[in-house]
DNA sequence: TATTGTTATACTCTATAACTATA
DNA sequence: TATAGTTATAGAGTATAACAATA
């Protein structure tokens, strides 16, 4: 069967489709190994911002269900990486902390995620990225999406073997 | 409860991995009207250009499951966008083929692209765009990302009501 | 015996909504 | 009465693998 010839010009927005998937899929993968899913990733960084957030308001931040966001606090707490601490005020509610454990997770994500970059983008030099990251910016803003929340945390589930 | 302030730099991938699934997720709507998910507008692409094909050939060049792709080619079969023809040489297989309708409805699928581009980027002008497109054709050739298969497919079912 | 297309089964995941405790 | 958190149920979707026909 014979290959299609190079690579024709595509569109900018099946291209972002194309590698954004790419991208997400990846660094699921680089996750593994720590046994968390980039939602679990999402929780702790937004953690890390908003310490004593609520589930909640957490839910809301995330645009997680209500429902769906429990199990992920509880696998994060499970493993000791949050802590659920009562609220005086309002017994109904806990406000979520991170752990020390937590905290130092978190670093290791950081480092997964700037080997991920790294790797994701090793087709261009510095400026290159910088310039791709200030487009891509401009379309986030423009589209209306919130900084750090990924549309697609609904559907990215616990364990997505590669494929093969 | 206080926003974020502003934007704060966030890293390419990430926004790759948000802009990607915010434009997958949005030229899904987009096809909805006609009944049509991203997958199929996949297969009816791939066969504009490789009329003929067999199912078997098709999964591989698409890299979905053979299972999946009989119920799509089914639908499209069904909605008369594309014919099996009976192949003289290998009575196990199908030659895939568009009908007149299927390339109309390629044409019609072409527009609403055009479109979605067009929605996607409203925030470049005509050189930005070809510049992020060039940037993301590096990125795509370097991960080794197939032109024109999108490794979402296996993901992005039939209907997913535009949550709200 | 191997392969194409198909069908059937099982499994995973997500959302809906019912339930408890507190306000 | 309304809301936070939780749990249970049901629904959708995918992959695994068994099956029939042909090579």
């Amino acid at each position: 069967m014979k290959k299609h010839e190079a690579r024709r010009a595509a569109s900018a927005s099946f291209l972002l489709a194309q590698i954004g998937a790419h991208a997400a899929s990846r660094f699921a993968e680089r996750l593994q190994p720590l046994g968390l899913s980039p939602p679990h990733a999402g929780i702790l960084r937004v953690l890390r911002g908003s310490a004593g957030l609520s589930q909640q308001e957490l839910a809301v931040t995330l645009k997680l269900h209500p429902s769906r966001l429990v199990a992920i606090v509880d696998e994060l707490e499970t493993r000791g990486l949050v802590s659920r601490r009562e609220n005086p005020n309002d017994r109904r509610t806990y406000a979520l902390f991170l752990t020390e454990t937590g905290e130092a997770t978190l670093a290791e994500i950081g480092r997964i995620a700037t080997e991920h970059e790294e790797a994701l983008c090793a087709s261009l030099n510095k400026t290159e990225r910088e310039q791709l990251a200030q487009l891509l910016q401009r379309i986030a803003e423009e589209q209306g999406l919130t900084a750090g929340v990924h549309p697609g945390f609904s559907r990215m589930g616990k364990k997505s073997p590669p494929a093969e």
